[in-house]
RNA sequence: GGGGUGGUAGUUAAGUCGGUUAUAACGUCGGCCUGUCACGCCGAAGGGCGCGGGUUCGAGUCCCGUCCACCCCGCCA
């Protein structure tokens, strides 16, 4: 039992006392951060969620909290009574209370702690998988206390802003009906549904929506989603979004109500003035220049297409070129200026991750003065008039490298993406957070494409989802052109992050036919699939559209974590396990009978379907 | 499914061309110390190198397999 915590109560935190409560008594409770015993006077640095305080023992304080204090170590929770004291001489700028210390009359030990597996200071000392296997120690690091504590003021500003612009905060279910298509669901066995099972949902997309049937015309929540597919750096399998829907609006209006939202988190949490409106860019543009539609617009090295100069020399005399020309392929290229330069092991590098996205090769030529190539196998074989024009399109000067991608569009835009943030990180074209103005370069990215070629399957899929409006103009080439039907669909994206994307929904029943015919799925498959929307928007479905937020990759971005996982407070490893608890686990062969769900033994083949 | 990086005391890392007894720092334990704040000083314990094979007189170092973690592509919004 207690007796401090039974007498006293904690006066302050460890983070709030300066100059001006020097003479007061206080009652700090919290947790041994550092020691520095020096026999009869020992210094303990305390630390809550709010900062660390020095505590000083002394004899001559109080003779039986020095005796005590001689066995405090790393990480024991402590309550602790003194007085404020002026450090005088010894201040430590350093430290937001290093004005002051408690000069410690009292000390309670409410509990010890074993030798920790990783000291518990800002600077990460511990691989990540030992960190993870102890979170809530990795969690008392004041670093990651200030994320989650960011996380937190993110919710309660969005919460804030939402509800003074008139949205609604409701909820939708997690648990929902399969539907394929779109990301792989978990799935729940449903224990009285005998086989049946539930799909956790992957969003609130078709809720919100009827939400806007049912008149609610300005939704909001931050919402869990979760789905199964292979995780990253920025993606987690359970995630949470900040998601919107409205009536009534156009395109713009959801922009507004976006910009305003983040330019509140960001003057809110980091006191910078983001630039309003948030410029736009077309999806084409963005893939001509960037090669994706989530461009990081903090440096150059943008990308040069050189197509249409190959096809004008038709190939120039390289069979490759010919080959690739004949197959329909693309030429794209980086020009790395003579101020940076790449050895041939950096670029056999490069080369090797370009081969690891499908590429056959990378192409090189460094520039002489002259203009001619070298360093390049085509430097034989090219003619002087394809290589002068190459030269040109690109702006190639003497000493610069041009580097090549050709082939097949999406394995060139692929490859040429990441090698060019590759070079924007290895030449230090990237700027720290905070070290420079425009480092926060937020994007809208609009007008893709509504379908996607699926190559394997030979058929047009959608580049979203099949409930998102095409531009009025493309409806005419749904059927016979589908491939340049644009669409109401937009991306927000900051340096280089996708950090939401949403839609102009169809509400449109005779738009939405043509849709369905264009991808191929018949009305028994739509009704199947997504029967209870369509029937909603028979019923006076208003015009609406929405976005979402991806939260975890916004506290990111604004707590400067590297990595997803560090805004997260439980997080999965890449493979999807929680290396603390051990999720997933096994369950018994009863708990499988009872949800209806037959085990597969190891060596048995799973029956053919 | 594919490409890549890594795994050595509790932790972080070093370990050359295969060669006596595998290093260091921090942490831990014991002792000393009244002004430290990366406290200092003296002393000690602690691993057999992710796991399983193989090559060799000899393997942390080489080879094969495997597990785990991370990064990227596919996938995913």
């Amino acid at each position: 039992m207690s007796k401090m915590i039974d007498e006293v109560k904690r006066t302050h935190s460890c983070g709030e006392l300066t100059a001006a409560d020097v003479g007061k008594e206080v009652v700090l409770f919290g947790w041994v951060h550092s020691r520095r015993d020096h026999g009869k006077a020992v210094f303990i640095d305390l630390r809550d969620r709010m900062g660390v305080t020095q505590v000083v023992f002394e004899p001559g304080f109080d003779a039986a909290a020095h005796e005590l204090a001689g066995s405090l170590r790393l990480e024991y929770v402590i309550g602790v009574r003194g007085v404020v004291d002026s450090r005088g001489g010894n201040i430590n700028p350093k430290m937001k209370t290093g004005e002051i210390e408690v000069h410690a009359t009292g000390l309670e030990i409410f509990n010890r702690s074993e030798a920790l597996p990783f000291v518990i200071e800002d600077e990460v000392n511990a691989e990540e998988t030992t960190r993870l296997a102890y979170r809530y120690l990795d969690l008392r690091r004041p670093a990651m206390q200030r994320m989650l504590m960011t996380r937190s003021k993110i919710n309660q500003l969005t919460r804030e802003y939402f509800a003074q612009n008139g949205f609604l905060e409701l909820e939708t279910p997690f648990l929902v009906k399969y539907t394929p298509g779109g990301a792989r669901n978990f799935l729940v066995p449903s224990r009285s549904g005998s086989g049946k099972f539930y799909a956790l949902a992957e969003s609130p997309q078709l809720f919100k929506q009827l939400f806007m049937v049912a008149g609610f015309d300005r939704y909001f929540q931050i919402v869990r989603c979760f789905r199964d597919e292979d995780l990253r750096l920025d993606r987690q399998p359970e995630f949470t979004q900040i998601d919107v829907e409205m009536s009534f609006v156009t395109q713009d209006d959801i922009f507004t109500a976006m910009e305003g939202l983040v330019a509140r988190l960001w003057k809110e949490l980091l006191g910078v003035d983001i630039p309003l409106p948030i410029p736009r860019m077309e999806f084409d543009e963005s893939m001509r220049r960037f090669g994706n539609d989530k461009p990081d617009l903090r440096f150059g090295l943008e990308h040069v297409d050189f197509t249409e100069v190959v096809r004008a020399h038709s190939g120039g005399g390289v069979p490759l070129f010919e080959s690739i020309l004949a197959q329909g392929g693309i030429f794209k290229a980086i020009r790395l200026p003579k101020a940076h330069t790449l050895s041939r092991k950096e670029f056999d590098e490069l080369e090797k991750d370009a081969k690891g996205m499908g590429s056959a090769g990378l192409g090189r030529a460094k520039i002489g003065e002259d203009g001619s190539w070298s360093q390049t196998p085509f430097a034989k074989t090219i003619s002087d008039a394809l290589r002068e024009a190459i030269n040109a399109a690109t702006g190639a000067e003497p000493g610069d490298t041009l580097i090549f991608q050709m082939g097949r569009a999406a394995m060139v835009h692929a490859v040429l993406a990441n090698i060019r943030l590759t070079l924007g990180k290895k030449f230090d074209m990237i700027p720290a957070y905070g070290t420079r103005d425009g480092d926060w370069r937020f994007l809208w990215v609009v007008n893709p494409p509504l379908f996607e070629f699926d190559e394997e399957n030979k058929t047009w899929v959608a580049a979203h989802h099949a409930f998102t409006r095409p531009h009025d103009g493309d409806v005419a080439h749904l059927q016979s052109d589908p491939g340049r039907v644009k669409c109401h669909r937009y991306d927000l994206v900051l340096n280089g992050f996708e950090i939401g994307g949403g839609s102009i929904r169809l509400h449109d029943p005779e738009v939405q036919k043509k849709v369905f015919e264009a991808l191929g799925i018949g009305e028994d498959e739509a009704r199947q699939k997504f029967g209870f929307l369509l029937d909603a928007l028979k019923f006076g479905a208003p015009p609406h559209g929405g976005i979402a937020l991806g939260m975890d990759r916004v506290a990111m971005l604004l707590t400067g974590a590297q990595s997803l996982r560090d805004v997260v407070a439980f997080p999965k490893t890449l493979r999807g396990t929680d290396l603390m608890t051990g999720a997933p686990g096994e369950v018994t062969a009863k708990q499988l009978e009872d949800l209806h769900v037959a085990p597969i033994t190891k060596n048995e083949t799973p029956a053919a379907s």
